[in-house]
DNA sequence: TTATAAATACAATAATGTTGCATTTGTGTT
DNA sequence: AACACAAATGCAACATTATTGTATTTATAA
């Protein structure tokens, strides 16, 4: 599930990539590798709301720079922000896999595992990079709806 | 290319909607339905820019609740409004298309021909709806910038 | 022509995001 | 340990996108 790193890790990701060890920084990843779905700018606001919402945006885009997080925005145009899984770097992130988007608690998750299908576009489209969504309900809720139906 | 539509059909397809003909509902129906890709809501608002901007919204949210229209956002979560192709209805939209974005010109792109490739999805997700979207060259973009490659 | 519901225009407000700049802070160096 | 400086934060101002309420106007049916 959620990535379990402890402050002195987060410590290293910040040193790594240059970036000053700073208490929002860490609040900051500290919540969203504690998840397993995105985090959506509104959530994410009003958790750090004692954090000013410009340090925020300027910590969200500078980890998006640096490879850390990715953006999605979810199937109502709302930003959100995942942890990178892997492999993602400095302005070049590895983000193709597919985003899910539960109708019921709204969360987004990634699903790594699942590789895009490769299409063929039409004539004089050149394709550099595909995202595919699914919406629909997520375990959690799936496991709820049937519950209630039962 | 675009669907080529006359006054008196744009009046019948309010009509048939039960939706009153006004002037600004015609001239949005018309500049819609005059191109081949979608439009950004900025586009709109600074084309239909001696329409009130309430007025526009309210439009292009009747005009996606019965069908004639659906909603897109682009890679940069921009509202973009596209007609829609063919069965779509009051509030249920067959819209599963791949939808091209354009790096250089930033159009959007419904290409209706393209029909969604279906994926398995890891155990307790239940997909209702799939979204794809492509980023690239369109084909405009790429004929040009082949030129200056020349 | 008139009555009426629907649509538009206008005002106010909210949510999201950006820019500029003063102040504070983390970090390498003395 | 103190200093110097770049980097990061906080704050104010502003821009854009979107929604809500209401008065006025207009399309349409009687
Ligand atoms: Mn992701
Ligand atoms: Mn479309
Ligand atoms: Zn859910
Ligand atoms: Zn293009």
């Amino acid at each position: 599930m959620a990535q379990v790193k402890n402050n002195y890790q987060f410590e290293d990701m910040l040193q790594k990539h240059n970036l000053k060890k700073t208490a929002p920084r860490l609040r900051v990843l500290s919540m969203m590798y504690s998840k397993n779905t995105a985090t959506s700018q509104p959530d994410l606001e009003s958790v750090m709301n004692d954090i000013d919402r410009v340090t925020l945006y300027r910590i969200l885009n500078v980890f998006e720079e640096k490879g850390i997080i990715h953006k999605v925005f979810d199937l109502n145009g709302t930003a959100n922000y995942a942890v990178c899984h892997s492999d993602c770097q400095e302005n070049h992130h590895h983000d193709e896999h597919l985003h899910f988007n539960c109708t019921v608690c709204k969360n987004v998750y990634c699903l790594n595992e699942l590789n895009m299908p490769r299409l063929t576009l039409p004539a004089g489209f050149e394709a550099q990079g595909f995202t595919l969504y699914a919406s629909g309900l997520c375990p959690k809720c799936s496991k709820k709806s049937a519950v209630k139906v039962n």
